[in-house]
DNA sequence: GTATATGCAAAGGTTTTGCACAGCC
DNA sequence: GGCTGTGCAAAACCTTTGCATATAC
């Protein structure tokens, strides 16, 4: 995998060592769908690596933050990690039926542009999830 | 206070009965500026009336909360508890100073219909909190 | 060889839960 | 008096940390 290789560069780039346990970790935090917690990276990594510890997990995730190559936001159930940068991934979450969503990237620069325009504030919109109704349960708890 | 005299109408109308463990959680709820978290209603609380336990505090949240008098949002601290419908209080969090403001009604109109003339997704921008670089940290960053 | 990363265990913090008792209505 | 709410203690979580050991470079 190419990514996996790019994050690999980086981390090797600013003198950190690649742990076979760091390279099962960024294989995981990249192969996921959107977000994903350091709970749940821990499990998936445990099945091919049984004796990897939760505690190296979120030492890892810290480091490759602080690298700038992942990233963590705020959804409903904690925070979850992600690649860093992938498309300004502003993410709606149903609080009824929990449905997930993405706002395009025009959309989520309309918004950008919007909040600095009128606060001189600017956002950024990744970093917590935005809840809310979907399409489908905002019209059946009769919206109309 | 007439807030809080409202808030214990609907608790009484639910059913739910009127302790003075109650009436004090309702009462920091209603007097905090802007969000509270359950730790520091029980910090307050227990001043006053050092029993209270900060179970006792969870459960009459989670109460308060279904019957729709109190909401509950997500900051970067955590979780902080409100009056529900306090003016759509969309909470701008600044990541580099930590500095807070709010956006103004007709701002959070204005993206809330920008997302569901776009998504077709009703959001509630309240839910979240939404971090990023006030003017001044913007500014110096030279992100601006 | 040496500094970094890991595993383990323990601690810290928040939130939840079971149970007997207290107290609101 | 009956049933809800409370206090207490314990447990379930998630996350962090100290320390000895292992290992990438």
């Amino acid at each position: 995998m190419a990514d996996v290789d790019q994050v690999v560069g980086t981390l090797r780039a600013r003198g950190h060592r690649l742990t076979p346990q760091r390279e099962a970790i960024i294989h995981e935090v990249l192969r996921a769908e959107g977000h994903i917690t350091p709970q749940d990276i821990a499990r998936r990594v445990q099945r091919r690596m049984p004796a990897v510890n939760v505690s190296t997990v979120y030492r890892a995730l810290a480091t490759l933050e602080q690298l700038g190559v992942v990233q963590h936001s705020h959804l409903e159930g904690g925070a979850g990690y992600h690649r860093a940068g992938e498309g300004d991934h502003v993410h709606l979450t149903c609080s009824r039926c929990g449905s997930a969503d993405d706002l395009s990237s025009e959309e989520a620069r309309s918004l950008r542009e919007l909040i600095r325009r009128t606060h001189g504030f600017a956002p950024d919109l990744t970093h917590f999830a935005i809840s809310g109704l979907c399409a489908r349960c905002a019209a059946e708890t009769g919206v109309g």
